[in-house]
DNA sequence: ATTTTATACCTAAGTAATTTAGGTATACCT
DNA sequence: AGGTATACCTAAATTACTTAGGTATAAAAT
């Protein structure tokens, strides 16, 4: 992708999105989930991920829960009660954000 | 404005746009628009408007013509044949980028 | 009269979110 | 035996920005 650089600082809200919605996820599989609801059109690092994650967590956003599943760790994350209520925010935030970039760049708003 | 850090990596394309649709303007212009247009959701600082301005003109996407008006010099910007270009491309780009984001984060795609 | 606000340009140091480029380890497939 | 998929991780480099200054003219406010 050559857009990849306009995601820059969406990660976070994109993570707490995806766990108000699936509950529980660990890292491995939020990388697979976003690359497969978006078409492959956004593949989310795993450098960018886990420190995300860990700051997360630091923060008391999210709550982990380790699992070994086939001989192998899962760190299952999910959102703590702070965690819900700041992913709200950040989804207002996003949803503001989006309607203003859309305006500023939507061919209409040349008909202004 | 709080969630500032999501316009990152969206500047370019910003003002990129605003040339496309007005032809011709110069750096102060360009952040009073923005706040106009964005109703204040959106302040482009000067720190991060005249670097960016100076790094597409490198590029050669944008033609200088310096004017002065009532003794204070005007740095006015238009696009050039290659930053004409590069605008569609990047405004193509950025209407993917708000089409995934908000399939990510849309309500709806819960019910998926 | 002088301070503030608006216009108009600029740069440099610091910050933060990423990319890039590694690393470890298990399990399956060829 | 080597490659791919699963699953975690970190550290250095990059990059776009914020913060915090600076210069200068003109108009408005105190």
């Amino acid at each position: 992708m050559s857009n990849q650089k306009l995601y820059k600082g969406s990660l976070q809200t994109i993570i707490l999105k995806l766990l108000e919605t699936n509950h529980k996820m660990y890292g491995y599989e939020i990388t697979q989930k976003v690359k497969e609801l978006t078409k492959g059109e956004l593949k989310i690092t795993e450098g960018a991920l886990y420190p995300a994650l860990h700051k997360l967590e630091a923060d008391g956003l999210l709550d982990i829960e380790v699992v070994k599943v086939e001989n192998r760790l899962r760190k299952y994350y999910k959102l703590t009660e702070i965690g819900t209520k700041e992913t709200k925010d950040k989804l207002e935030e996003m949803q503001q954000f989006l309607r203003t970039m859309q305006q500023l760049v939507s061919p209409k708003f040349s008909l202004e």
